[in-house]
DNA sequence: CAACTAACCTATTCAAGTT
DNA sequence: AACTTGAATAGGTTAGTTG
């Protein structure tokens, strides 16, 4: 495996979610330049841990880490001329840079799902509540048909027609009052808070609101 | 169009640091 | 000593280039 002898532009950041199940994606196919040789990049030479002899692992130092993190928070994907340019100021191999790159757009990663987790079930718990309220006005309004119907047969013939939609009351009305008016459910009403929900197949090309590029948890 | 190349990814290993 | 963290490796996938 190797890393260094292609380029790709600076590319913007994509704006879905699509990037997380195809890292490879380039939004722009047909401009990749070939660029530097490894003569040119310096990466000739190898480390130690890279040409057999046994070199412990040594952990960056926190100048390293900072400069590093820096770069990272300023474009998450790495450029063979930044990498150089980092490689000559951090004194680490070129090869150095791009694997902490890479393991960082992992943990990265990591923490975007754990965000995506955190507000799908947010939603959830939401929808739940909901459903709950509802099955709750459901029996209420169960209970109230039938006494109703237990009136009715004690008139005997004096019939009168009850609209339940009319004349009920809902415990719930008042929570949808604004948005029934715009003729919009609590599932809409979710969605305007800031949510929205997507089926896995829409995970690949719908943006989504609570995304943002490049966000870099820690 | 197949072979090559170089980028990226996930999964894993292992040393260093922490509890 | 067990656990956690993170640097590094292995092997696979993808996409652009070349002959």
């Amino acid at each position: 495996m190797d890393w260094h002898y292609t380029t790709k532009p600076f590319l913007p950041p994509p704006d879905t979610l699509s990037f997380f199940y195809n890292y490879n994606n380039n939004p722009y196919p047909g401009v990749e330049v070939k660029q530097a040789t490894l003569l040119e990049t310096g990466e000739g030479s190898i480390p130690a841990m890279y040409n057999g002899s046994k070199e412990k692992k040594k952990r960056l130092t926190s100048n390293q880490l900072e400069l590093l993190e820096r770069s990272f928070q300023e474009e998450i994907k790495l450029d063979p001329e930044r990498k150089m340019k980092l490689s000559r100021e951090l004194g680490l191999q070129p090869r150095q840079i791009a694997v902490w790159f890479q393991n960082r757009r992992t943990r990265w990663k990591t923490k975007q799902l754990e965000h995506l987790y955190n507000v799908l079930k947010h939603q959830y718990d939401v929808i739940s509540n909901e459903k709950q309220k509802l099955q709750e006005e459901v029996m209420k309004l169960k209970a109230m048909l039938s006494k109703e119907e237990g009136f009715g047969k004690q008139r005997l013939g004096g019939y009168e027609e009850i609209s339940g939609v009319e004349t009920v009351e809902s415990t719930s009305e008042g929570l949808r009052g604004s948005n029934k008016a715009q003729g919009k459910s609590n599932i809409e009403q979710v969605a305007d808070e800031g949510f929205c929900s997507f089926s896995v197949e829409d995970y690949n090309t719908v943006s989504v609101p609570f995304f943002q590029w490049p966000v870099v948890p820690y």
